[in-house]
DNA sequence: AATGAATGAGAATTCATTCAT
DNA sequence: GATGAATGAATTCTCATTCAT
């Protein structure tokens, strides 16, 4: 899924860490492709342990020999499952419109993780209910792979800070508040979705989290950010604090 | 766990929808007891598909014939498992300690529930982890008793609202962000205890939330509160409002 | 298939190494006798590699799962059948008429151990073609049994040297070479009946032994035994020797 | 291995019987020997069952499809293995050094006989215990094989008997019993080698053979022998006779 | 001729569930 | 009511063999 790395240490959604008996690189990245995907919407659906290999293979249309020969274990199978759906998390996330303003562009971090998570609900769920299914060295690999994603959205925190609209505060917990409003909504979208559409969801929380957080300067800058996308600009709690 | 409803509807919490061979309901209360506290701890560490019925016995000083005396099936001890460790949720937050203030007792409510929480982190992430190996059908009763659970926290919510503490906002959004907060901190234990203590993380917690809801009479009461804590009162954000 | 021995260090021919689930110490000695028989009949006919677990199952009467609740893998099943096998030697070897005269004890042990190996050939060839599929460390515990067993003839030829009917040799290297006189017959049955009757080989084996180690006083005494069987006496070679 | 021969009957060590889809008699000969190379290595030590063609493939440096262009199955390759393995044996057995003195001779016979099993002790295990996973038909050539072997010393019993040296006896009994000798050192090789070297064997078996055989002049032509080597002569069984 | 990816039948092992005692 | 031995369907994984390139 990666071009393989010179470095020795394998790094967050490095799928070489699942050694395959077939040598041809390209082909073990189309097959494994073919394999996951099948595996992907079974997992989520069913779980990882109502799901055998032979329906992944009757799924992906290859023989369930095949498919030890680009996994070792069905939990090999199951972590190159949750390293694709990360990977691409990540890579959507990656590629979320880039403005210039610091506001703007947390709240595209937001809007884009959050549509993903939509987009993918049962993935997003999967990777909550199964990394307890994986040997715990594998663990770490989807650990490594989350804090890399987080970055992402830390780097957008931390920018809003150095521009002054937002008060300082532990970076950390701020990024894992976000982070956990998009995972909520898959989480617990059997209850959120009667309350909020996925666009008043995310606007929804990027408003709380300005709020929480903002300085003076920060809540102009945000009227300006509504205005902007022609809302009703100044939300009450900007001007009760006026 | 409560007498049997005359209803046709089972209530959240109600064992009863498990059904025992056992008549006795004195018997049946204390032999679930000890097979659930067996099966909680093992579910929790090893997950439900990994823990036999074998071992559940034997923990539980019990024959593995017995346990199908008190349950059917063995989804019907995940069952009375997730619904123990549910109750044992609302019975801790309903004792929470009750002053008259709105601000308090919201307060206290996240603070307890974060704290049963932090005391059953393994118990918690189980829940998350195991609705899915559910049946359809039983996975509706960990849903009303999740809601039963969340109205305690709703119900200090909407006093802080009514109060005019807190400006008007989509109550079970809300309720849910409190929930996932005190939630979170079991789910991604293994990153926000690097961070943060428990105590710190309720305080942090609720101060972000007041700081995004909380009207001018709110922010006074809130300075109140935090000094009849011995906090350095107003914090830097609200300040900065100022 | 022995009362459990108060030490801890496991003897030869002890099953108990082999763990059981089943507690019952009468019952577990029962049935797996039922399944040894059938497992030293397939494995003796098969091989090891070509006898599957549901044969064994199946001619010994029980289900699959069954087996699995007295020995925890296949190499166990092998490693009581090749236990079942040398302990049944031994007893018969034990068992051999008991004179008094050194060279007929020794001549009535040879005797018997061949006729045993001859009414269990398969059996005994199969202890030749197993051991290897044992794990490492079973290895040992049957290396254990035959050295116990060799014992048996050890002490017989001993024996034969104290009382001056033989000259000093180094008996563990005789022991061998009786042993598998023995043994040659199941192992190369196919060419040597060809040649000679259970009854002559045996003779045959005994007479050759004698000569290459009796003393003068030895062969007296020799004669002396062959007269008391009814054979032409002073065997040729003797003569040659005068 | 072995030019074709016209007849319909194959010949020990005869290599044709196992069918090859490659024509080019050179090149069968040049591949297959390195398939045997490193199909005799694996299945010494691991066995037949436990190697896999791949294995066999991989340590040839070859792919496991060219392995089936050289042998239909699985069981052929052990064939072609073990009639290497015993061509090896005879080979070495034909060339021991020929003097002109019978003893000498039988001498000469064992003691190479014995250093070749010493030297490929695991190869000799081998044949005992994979025949049986032998297809019935090719045990046949494996039995051959080992008679025309067999003949190489029985030539030399043989000519001991009629020069008067060893009195009459059953030649094809005496045969296993120096076939055996020399088994048993790879075979019980973990005890033996406690109690001498390859050197005291082979000495001390000759030595008891001849002890058992051999007739007045046969006794004296063996001082010789021994004196020759710069041995102590007579030894004392010999002497006791006197 | 050589390769090595693909196949799929087969085997060991597990474990929820039953039931005779 | 309690026990725990027995069952056998289900599942993971292996590997001899084939075949397209």
């Amino acid at each position: 899924m990666k071009k393989k790395s010179p470095s020795t240490v394998p790094r967050p959604f490095d799928a070489t860490v699942v050694k395959s008996q077939v040598t041809d690189v390209a082909l073990v990245q189309r097959r494994r492709e073919q394999i996951v995907a099948a595996a992907v919407e079974l997992f989520s659906v069913q779980g990882f342990y109502r799901t055998t290999i032979q329906e992944i293979a009757r799924k992906a249309g290859v023989s369930t020999g095949l498919i030890y020969q680009y996994a070792e274990t069905k939990e090999d199978v199951l972590l190159l499952a949750l390293m694709f759906v990360m990977e691409r998390f990540r890579r959507e996330l990656e590629s979320s419109r880039d403005g210039t303003e610091p506001l703007s562009r947390l709240y595209a971090a937001l809007d884009t993780y959050c549509r993903v998570v939509d987009r993918h609900r049962d993935a997003a769920v999967l990777a909550y209910r199964s990394t307890m299914s994986l040997p715990r060295e594998y663990r770490e690999y989807i650990k490594q792979a989350e804090l890399a994603t987080n970055e992402l959205m830390a780097a957008r925190i931390r920018a809003c800070i150095e521009a002054g609209l937002f008060r300082d505060a532990n970076v950390e917990l701020l990024t894992y508040r976000l982070v956990l409003h998009a995972h909520a909504w898959s989480l617990k979208y059997w209850r959120l979705s009667q309350f909020a559409t996925i666009d008043e969801y995310v606007d929804e929380g990027f408003d709380f989290f300005v709020h929480a957080l903002a300085t003076r300067k920060g809540k102009i800058q945000y009227g300006r950010f509504l205005a902007s996308r022609g809302k009703p600009a100044p939300e009450p709690a900007a001007t009760a604090t006026g």
